[in-house]
Formats: C-alpha cells, structure tokens, sequence
DNA sequence: GCGATAGGTATTAAGTTGCAACCTGAAACG
DNA sequence: CGTTTCAGGTTGCAACTTAATACCTATCGC
C-alpha cells in the first residue's frame, strides 16, 4: 500500500508527530490493546476486532516495522507466527491506558472489563495523571509551556501569581 | 462528509474504541496539541498545522460535536470564532502527553519544544506512569488485567509467584 | 496423499483526504 | 457608503486508503 500522505511530522519539535505516524492509523490502538490482553496470533486479532484480514495484516507489518511487535514463527507449529509487543510496544501502556480511561470517563455506558489492576493488592490502579519530577501530583493550573532554555529559571515573581502563564488555555 | 465506517465501538467493555472515535482520526490529537499550546483559532490552526481548509473545518467540527472544544463568536470583533478546549478537552493532557513522550523516547531527532513544566520549580514533569491507588508507582511485573468480579480478592497465593498470571505479555 | 488450519495476497467497491477555487458576513478604509 | 480585506468557512474533484470477499500457499494431523 501507497504513503503519500502529508509526513504529519516535522512540523514542531515534538515527538507527537512521530508517534502518531504509527499509532494514529486506525485499528493500531485496538490491536494494540487486544496485545495487551494476551492476544499473539493473527486469526485471534481477526476474531477479536473484527478487522478486515489485509488490513490486520497491512497494521501488524507496519507496528512490527516500527518495533512496536516482533513476529516469530513458532518452533513447535511453523504455520504459526506470534507476534508479541517489544519493550518499545510495552512503553505504549501509559499512553494506551490514558486514553481508555479518558473514553471510559466520557463515553457512553462502559464500565469497562478487565481492569488492569495491581497484583499487590488486586485493587485497580490509579487514574493517569501528569506528576512533578519528585512525585508530587500537578493540576492544570500548576504546569506552564517553558523553552528547553528556561527550564529551572525563576520566571515570574512567585507572589505575582495573576501574570504567570500557566497552560494559556484556562 | 459521511461516516459509514465500522463504528469500531462496542466491540468489546473497554473505553478505548470511544475514545478513538474522534481522537482516533487524523489531526485530532494535533489539532488538541496545538490547542494545549495556546492556539484559538482558525486560521492559527491551519498555518501552524500544515491542514487543509476543509480537513480542519471538519475536525474542529467534531471535536466540539464531541464535547472536547468548544466554539464561541467573538464579541469584539464578529469575524472570529474561538476554539477553546472544554474540561473534557483539557482531561485528555495526561494521554496527549502520554504519546508525545513515547514519540519523544523512541522518535529521531525529537529534542521537543517547548517542555510542559512545574510552575513551582521550573522543572519538567515526570514520565507519564503508572501508579497503584495508593500512589505507588507500578512496574509492568505488578500488573494484572482482572474481571470486575474479582476486584481487591486473593486470586493467588502470595508466594506461588511463578503461577500469577500478570501482563501475560512480558 | 488429503482435508483442515494459519497466515497471508489480490481484486474491486466505497469512503476519506488533500488541494485549490470559490463564497459569505463583518470590519476597516477612504 | 462603496470597496477592500479578513476570518472562517464550503464545494468539486482527483488521489489515496479502507473494507469485504475470494483466492493462494505452506504446514500439520491423520
């Protein structure tokens, strides 16, 4: 298949752009999850997500291409192929789980199922959220866009609390 | 323009396919980005986003269809429309983030600018993460996808350790 | 060998995207 | 107060992507 589309990164210096040319398409998000849900052989994707099959198939090369899963025929059985997520797809689980949480959060009527929770205590694990670098929880107010030249500079009187930037979208 | 799609929802008790019903499209999560960093309107979007005219009318359309941005005439000056993120909206920081870092980690030569940071010491925020209820941070090993039935029960003795089922993944 | 199974490819219709040209209503200008 | 400019779109069309379905190829179990 064709990609003559518009690159869709090197627009701004962010590594969004680059991580959306994967995972942006549709279905790479579903097969995704569908892989973290224990999911490796390519008729169980096909069952699972109702997918067409060159489309699964178009999806799995391209995450395998990128790294994102690695493709293996089984020693025991060579029809068979496992795909499995590599420590790069296994890095998509924040993001994965950020953005179903938020679909939970707002969509319809999903009470979700599993839940991915902690093996310590069996209790589901806490919502995605943004924290300082020492742990601390931070709300909207209290982030600011800053240039990589400004990072750890007193910007702003801490009393001058009005004028600060903050996320310019409050 | 239509929408004959396969609704790629309902597929299975899980946020995810909602969520991707609009963030899933194309632009979506740029179009989010760029919002997060300030931008309100039109044509600030199309010519920081490299978009077509009619590409963006449309996302912007369905983003504030969906609830995550809404549109607002501008009282002084009548030509303008403002695109401002709605709570629901802002609620998508943590995923947008999420990905952005993943695509930082893994992309080329993606130093990012600029950087969301605290507003209390000028430092970056941490890596996007997992975190227990109770706000310890979890490694992939400490997870495990459980039914709703089986929430906070003793599934597995303590130390049968080789048995747990975890991530099945790793 | 022979049917079933796993994992694909090929063909074609339908839907989506991108480009460029055009439209509309509200300032701004003189 | 007529014309120009600006903001925010819409329309038409060609190119590309997705989906559905049929077909292909290598194992495997018997």
């Amino acid at each position: 298949m064709g990609m003559l589309r518009e690159p869709l990164d090197e627009i701004q210096s962010c590594g969004l752009p680059s991580a959306l040319e994967v995972m942006g398409e549709r279905w790479s998000f579903m097969i995704l999850r569908a892989a973290f849900n224990g999911l490796h052989h390519f008729e169980e994707f096909l069952g699972e997500l109702g997918i067409a099959r060159n489309i699964l198939s178009n999806r799995l090369a391209r995450l395998v291409e990128h790294g994102i899963m690695k493709r293996e025929h089984m020693p025991d059985d060579r029809r068979k192929i496992e795909y499995r997520l590599t420590a790069k797809g296994l890095d998509l689980l924040p993001a994965m789980l950020a953005l179903r949480q938020w679909g939970e959060k707002y969509g319809v009527g999903v009470p979700a199922n599993p839940v991915l929770c902690d093996t310590r205590d069996g209790q589901p694990i806490a919502p995605i959220a943004i924290h300082a670098h020492d742990g601390r929880p931070l709300a909207p107010v209290e982030l600011e866009w800053r240039n990589r030249a400004d990072i750890g500079k007193a910007l702003h009187a801490p009393e001058d609390d009005a004028v600060r930037p903050r996320l310019n979208v409050l």
